[in-house]
DNA sequence: GAAAAGAACGAACGGTCGTGCTATTTATTG
DNA sequence: CAATAAATAGCACGACCGTTCGTTCTTTTC
């Protein structure tokens, strides 16, 4: 017989038990202070056990990061598309971005690494970017429905706009990081709430 | 005779040449990325030579933190400090601030080190927390001339608008390196404006 | 249960790292 | 110019890096 009880292949589950490991670390020392040897020793394997399973170190470099989006489009995106369009998903998904900052206060492997490869070339820098301005897209998109809604003023520019919060949520993980979560997460909501103030109807 | 020519020591003039070769390799590599090996290379000198400047590599790091903070003063506050307290002040430092982005859009080490060190400890994670905390209270205190002025409006939480000027400078960053910079620039400035408005005396 | 396939190990390679030493060269002083 | 001090070079060490390769152990297939 195959597969009496494993739902999935042996490979899968250690590879993936492997980029839970290598997510932690990178969570610290970014995508560039991974190391395979490192990771061996907290999974519990050879370097080589470990390294047969990417086929060179940038391979797993962009596995973690894939798995990094992964699972801020779970925290953050997903949830949210349970709100109806508009106002309302908009609010949901800076919700759960500052939760997810606190979450990840002590360190995002996606903000890490635009730091790491936006001045390089490579694989890495490329997945960044598309990474980057995919999520960017989203948000325009969220907003484009708010105003489609009437809920904000219909000369809104939604790239700027999502420039706006993307500078907040940038700013909370900045500040969580260096002064602690409370005090950032209050100053990116009330700058969130000021958007919406700014960029709404007003309410005659 | 001593010093016919050289207005200082030769020990100091190698010192700042190594730290110019270091801050351009920790633009693009960051602070941790630093290697003793190749900025001597760059410099055209001997490893150990180097070394002997710094007693560590950490000390090295931290004199480039030192020099990257001098260059980002000499060139947003510094050149402000000639305008007159309040808002003309505040515009100066976001102008130069602005402008610094464009001239380190390919990487900031400032930035990059908080991102590096924000999970760590030691004396790089200290320093930068206290480099990150002296910058924004110097905001907070531009902010405040003007609220004294009535250039603000007198309810101005002044560590609000500065969290939220300085989101605007993160993103700008973030945007430069990896979209380009002429478009985050032009978000950035706008942000800025909006910031004004909303938080400036309403022209009745 | 035997055979084939897959996964992990262990050792080793060439390379780079930061860091000590000891010379040797260069600059400063009397 | 000679003497002294400072600056740099050269070399070696131990540690870690990513990677390769052949072997061993475990799992799947027949």
């Amino acid at each position: 017989m195959m597969n009496t009880i494993a739902p999935q292949g042996k490979r899968a589950t250690t590879r993936e038990l492997i980029l839970d490991h290598a997510f932690e670390l990178a969570r610290v020392d970014g995508l560039e202070g991974l190391s395979i040897g490192v990771i061996a020793q907290r999974v519990g394997m050879s370097k080589s056990g470990v390294f047969a399973h990417f086929g060179s170190r940038e391979d797993l470099q962009l596995a973690v990061l894939e798995a990094a989006q992964l699972r801020f489009l779970q925290g953050v995106k997903w949830p949210a598309l349970k709100l109806p369009r508009g106002l309302p998903r908009l609010r949901a998904i800076v919700a759960n971005w500052i939760q997810w900052g606190h979450d990840y206060a002590s360190g995002c492997v996606l903000l890490t690494a635009t730091g790491e490869y936006d001045g390089r070339e490579g694989p890495l820098h490329d997945a960044v970017v598309q990474q980057q301005r995919g999520w960017r897209e989203e948000l325009c998109r969220a907003i484009g429905h708010a105003v489609e809604n009437g809920e904000l003023r219909a000369d809104t520019d939604a790239s700027q706009l999502a420039f706006e919060i993307y500078a907040l949520m940038l700013c909370l993980h900045h500040d969580a990081g260096l002064f602690g979560y409370d005090e950032a997460s209050r100053h990116a909501r009330m700058g969130f709430e000021r958007l919406l103030a700014s960029y709404g109807i007003p309410t005659s």
